[in-house]
RNA sequence: GGAGAGGUGGCAGAGUGGUCGAUUGCGGCGGUCUUGAAAACCGUUGAGCUGCGAGGCUCCGGGGGUUCGAAUCCCUCCCUCUCCGCCA
């Protein structure tokens, strides 16, 4: 979330920020700034009549030291309205804060100035466009059929295992798997990104941490006999390691990477965008996540694209990268980059990747900081990005590399698949 | 699942009703000494809110209660550890 001082410190620019997000913040920050001022207020009159309680309770301490029985009564009858009063004005207190909250998490982040203005994917804009598309023989096959033609993935059995959204993946199939994790994983920490194996079960501060609870709750499968619930991405155990954290600022940047399965339960989406692998209840990924000083962020970020693009262009698909407009983005992002690989048999770009700088938006719910120059605590900058999520990589890959031998592997995946080709 | 112990500042660990936001040690930071470092010594060192400032307020797992006054007493919830049982 926000901050109330990023709000306050320049409204007409806060507003104007907003706006590229379709948000008309005036009449909210104004909101915001009268709560605040009765906050302060009332928290400036609690204060001097806690800070007159304690004056008066140490005095009657020193009454009843020197054995003076009526005049320490006489203060405790004193004390008696103080407290009455301070009651009073803590519950007025709670109310105004328990209010500003709740119209502070309303407002989105601060888009980047970068960001384009837009309302929908329409208005994503392509900064990048490799068009190495492959002659295939004949018809292009979806993926679906690829899968099952050469009895890699088998839908039908995760039905009876599971439910829809739910693959088993086998042979070929399953090493692939395996192999683009791990060669996922090495890509990333050989570009100096520690490797974690975190829980992917997360406790209810986690979700809160990162911002899945309260708003998304209906998207994380709940495990409700022991209240966790199942990761929806790897951004929510990791990012969460540094929540209430105060780094040194010579720890700077942080940066990891981390495979988990994924659970979404993506309650009411059905049709041909969730045909096979487009949309999946449980799938892989590999995230890197950066916490950065924040003037350093947007580097960070930059570095981050060019490494996710070295992977995929590894990979030799066909791919762009968009940057998304102000409407398209999320919530929580300040400037995001989209990843897509072309499927040569559905005729459309697949998101495998999406790679975001939050700036403080996070941090701030985290209470994530780092101590500067002057030994302050500031709050950091947080970033992330898959690299890569697999299902659509694999559907690209099977439907793309499609030939009459069978699914060409590329050249950088067979030492980890072991095999050139799915026959 | 059964039994017990415990949750205090970055860590370790005191503190069982008032001068305790908290002894002490380690770690961190600054300094003296040194060519440099180590050692030693001196100083300093939790977070948040508020105020121009002096200062004030809040926080000893969370919530509630008793009291003029709670880290300390009571209730409740959560969590961790140890032993036994089960087990990859």
């Amino acid at each position: 979330m926000l901050t109330i001082k990023q709000l306050r410190d320049d409204k007409a620019e806060a507003v104007r920020r907003l706006q590229k997000k379709g948000v008309d913040a005036a009449p909210i920050i104004e909101r915001i700034e009268l709560l605040d001022d009765k906050r302060k207020a009332l928290q400036a009159e609690l204060d001097s009549c806690l800070a007159e309680q304690n004056i008066a309770a140490k005095q009657i301490g020193a009454l009843m030291g020197k054995g003076l029985r009526d005049e320490a009564e006489a203060k405790k009858a004193e004390v008696a309205a103080l407290k009455s009063r301070s009651a009073q004005l803590q519950e007025e207190s709670k109310v105004v804060n328990d209010e500003l909250q709740a119209t502070i998490v309303t407002l989105p982040n601060f888009p980047a100035d970068i960001v384009p203005e837009g309302r929908t994917a329409e208005d994503n804009v392509v900064v990048k466009l490799v068009e190495n598309y492959t002659e295939i023989p004949g018809e292009a096959l979806p993926h679906w059929e690829l899968a099952r033609k050469y009895d890699i993935i088998d839908f039908d059995l995760g039905v009876k295992l599971t439910g829809a959204g739910f693959p088993v993946y086998k042979g070929k199939g399953a090493r692939l798997q395996r192999a683009l994790i791990n060669y996922f994983l090495d890509c990333n920490t050989k570009a100096g990104y520690q490797e974690v194996e975190p829980p992917i079960m997360v406790n209810e501060a986690s979700g809160f941490g990162t911002g899945q609870l309260p708003d998304k709750e209906g998207q994380m499968y709940h495990v409700t006999a022991d209240n966790y619930y199942l990761v929806p991405t790897a951004e929510v155990p990791v990012t969460n390691i540094f929540r209430d954290v105060i780094l040194e600022q010579s720890e700077l940047p942080v940066k990891m990477t981390a495979y988990t399965p994924c659970f979404r339960r993506e309650a009411g989406s059905y049709g041909k965008d969730v045909r096979g692998l487009n949309r999946l209840h449980q799938f892989d990924k590999v995230e890197i996540v950066q916490v950065s000083h924040p003037e350093k962020s947007y580097e960070a970020l930059d570095r981050m694209v060019e490494h996710v693009e070295s992977i995929v262009a590894s990979l030799g698909l066909p791919y762009r990268i968009l940057r998304l407009c102000g409407g398209d983005m999320s919530f929580t992002s300040a400037l995001t980059y989209d990843f897509e690989v072309y499927s040569e048999a559905q005729k459309r770009w697949l998101e495998v990747s999406s790679v975001s700088n939050f700036e403080s938006f996070q941090a701030n719910r985290l209470k994530l900081r780092y101590r500067d120059d002057n030994r302050k605590t500031q709050l950091a900058h947080t970033l992330n990005g898959s690299s890569l999520a697999l299902p659509r990589i694999v559907a690209a890959l099977l439907e793309n590399n499609q030939t009459e031998e069978g699914i060409r592997i590329p050249e950088v995946l067979i030492p980890y698949t072991g095999f050139d080709f799915i026959k």
